[in-house]
RNA sequence: GGCCCCAUGGUGUAACCGGCUAACACGCAGCCCUCUCAAGGCUGAGAGCGCGGGUUCGAGUCCCGCUGGGGCUACCA
């Protein structure tokens, strides 16, 4: 409530946006509305390797899609850019020149081989992992001759010894590590790039963030990074580690958990707002936990950061298919249409000569029956593409109640002098009718609903009727005499 | 190996600073409704809170140990 929240998402740019990186990011962005304050998006491309561009569009892609507005960051800049570490490089440059001239870091030439036999030994002797810090001592003359020679180095920092290094997580408690298991952590590549811990705090701290908001995994590179912090007499940000989302397995979310990235649940369906609903409870409960349904601004003054758990949440698609569910149910009629056009759109025979209103009735009789968007092509497609063969349990059904074709024939009859084709009239109809020739009035139905879709389950009868029209539904019902059973 | 985090039904969570038949939701089973499928309504099974010790009149909640799971241990982020 003093100075203004600043919280910040910062992914790398090698793969799509995941969806422990959109819990991630979530909680940021929850976090800076509820308390007013500010949420930045931070590119960190430091990698030359691995990043991509194309994958920079693509996790601003997946944010995008899920509602989540930046307000610092690519596209919209903002005060304390540039906000692609790939861009800071100068900053990080003046951090450098700065600790080296205060004689924080030193000159490293140890080669990749050196350090490895170095860890091996290690290893073997059973002591603890770490730099030797044999560079340390190097003389100013014996450095200058090196780099004059060409040979490669990094830069580390100084790493104080028997000191402990703690702080109060927001969401762990008191952590604390010493500083004696720490490295002298690289600061600047050999490549003259900055390391990863490095350039997290040089930024955090230039783009004046007050909360690290983060996966619990970066739990072990806070003391790190506190170093940093002090060897810059920086302020120190508060931080809050939150749980790993899992697979069914308890091992952190894979591909063999099945989707990971955000996309894929795009495609497969689902809401954008079902999603982040879903995904703020994973880890997190507001103080009614009975409510889960949660608008944004539900979330919004709900979400704090001392009602996140402690351990490891499973990715339960079960219930995100329920909530997903749940959210469709709410739509109306016409933003459901809205909703689902993009997946109507692929059936072959979309739209049929269907004008929006009778899309919309359409689409609102199946907003109790479709989990998830793409159902709707394998359950609806019949509207569009006349059936040309029929259930088989169906016919079977068929010719068991007898007579079902002159039974048909004496229905379309029926139907043609219809009054109004709405469903209330239609089912009257039908109900007297089924009376009049001494049948059960659900075997009128079933013989009617094959013949119009071709399926055995669909939408109420007399709703699908009036969605079809008088037209198209006789038709279908005339060309369903030459299968229909006798 | 070392360091760190975590532990309530199958899953996500709740249970305020110790005091209830341990609650809610998903999933599951059954019943009802019904033209099918859904949706909806009702009912039910499912944890004695990882295990073992303490502390206390009383512990899921505090302490210790153990076990199990996870994370980190890079010139990757």
């Amino acid at each position: 409530m003093s100075s203004p929240v600043r919280v910040r998402f910062a992914p790398s740019p090698t793969g799509n946006l995941h969806v422990g990186g959109a819990r991630t990011a979530l909680f940021n962005w929850l976090f800076a509305r509820h308390h007013g304050g500010v949420f930045i998006l931070r590119i960190e491309d430091t990698d030359l390797e691995r990043s991509q561009e194309a994958y920079t569009r693509a996790i601003l892609d997946g944010l995008r899609w899920l509602g989540l507005d930046w307000d610092e960051g690519p596209e919209v800049g903002g005060p304390h850019g540039p906000y692609f570490q790939t861009q800071r490089e100068g900053l990080y440059r003046e951090a450098v020149e700065r600790l080296l001239r205060e004689g924080k870091l030193y000159h490293c030439f140890c080669t990749a081989e050196t350090l490895e036999t170095m860890r091996q030994d290690q290893a073997e002797r059973k002591v603890a992992i770490k730099y030797d810090g044999r560079c340390r001592a190097l003389g100013r003359a014996e450095v200058e001759r090196r780099i004059a020679t060409g040979e490669k180095f990094v830069l580390r920092l100084r790493c104080p010894e028997g000191e402990s290094v703690e702080w109060e997580d927001l969401t762990k408690g008191r952590l604390s590590f010493t500083s004696d298991l720490l490295d002298d952590l690289v600061v600047v590549k050999s490549d003259g790039m900055p390391t990863y811990n490095f350039a997290v705090v040089v930024d955090d701290v230039g783009m004046k963030i007050t909360h690290v908001i983060r996966g619990e995994d970066h739990i072990s590179n806070t003391p790190k990074q506190i170093l940093l912090y002090r060897a810059m007499e920086a302020p120190l940000p508060r931080f809050a580690h939150i749980p790993m989302i899992l697979g069914k397995d308890r091992a952190r979310l894979s591909k063999r958990h099945g989707a990971t990235s955000v996309i894929e649940y795009e495609k497969m369906g689902f809401d954008p707002e079902a999603f982040r609903n879903y995904l703020a409870l994973l880890g997190w409960a507001p103080e009614d936990h009975t409510q889960e349904l949660l608008s944004r601004e539900e979330l919004f003054a709900r979400f704090t950061l001392d009602r996140v758990s402690s351990h490891g949440a499973i990715f339960d698609l079960d219930k995100l298919t329920w909530m997903n569910a749940e959210y469709i149910k709410r739509f109306s009629p016409a933003t459901l249409l809205a909703r689902l056009r993009p997946w109507l759109a692929q059936i072959p025979g979309f739209p049929g000569g269907f004008d929006d209103a009778a899309l919309a009735k359409m689409a609102g009789l199946y907003r109790e029956r479709v989990k998830t968007y793409n159902e709707i092509l394998t359950m609806a497609d019949w509207f569009f593409i006349e059936p040309a063969t029929f259930d088989a349990k169906g016919l079977e059904k068929a010719a068991k109640i007898g007579g079902a074709r002159a039974l048909l024939a004496k229905l379309i009859d029926r139907l043609q002098t219809a009054g109004e084709f709405t469903e209330g009239p239609l089912e009257g109809l039908v109900r007297s009718f089924a009376e009049a020739e001494g049948r059960k009035f659900g075997d009128v139905v079933h013989l009617c609903r094959l013949g119009l879709s071709g399926r055995t389950a669909t939408p109420g009868l007399f709703e699908v009727m009036a969605v079809l029209g008088r037209e198209r539904t006789l038709a279908r019902l005339g060309r369903f005499l030459t299968s229909c059973p006798a």
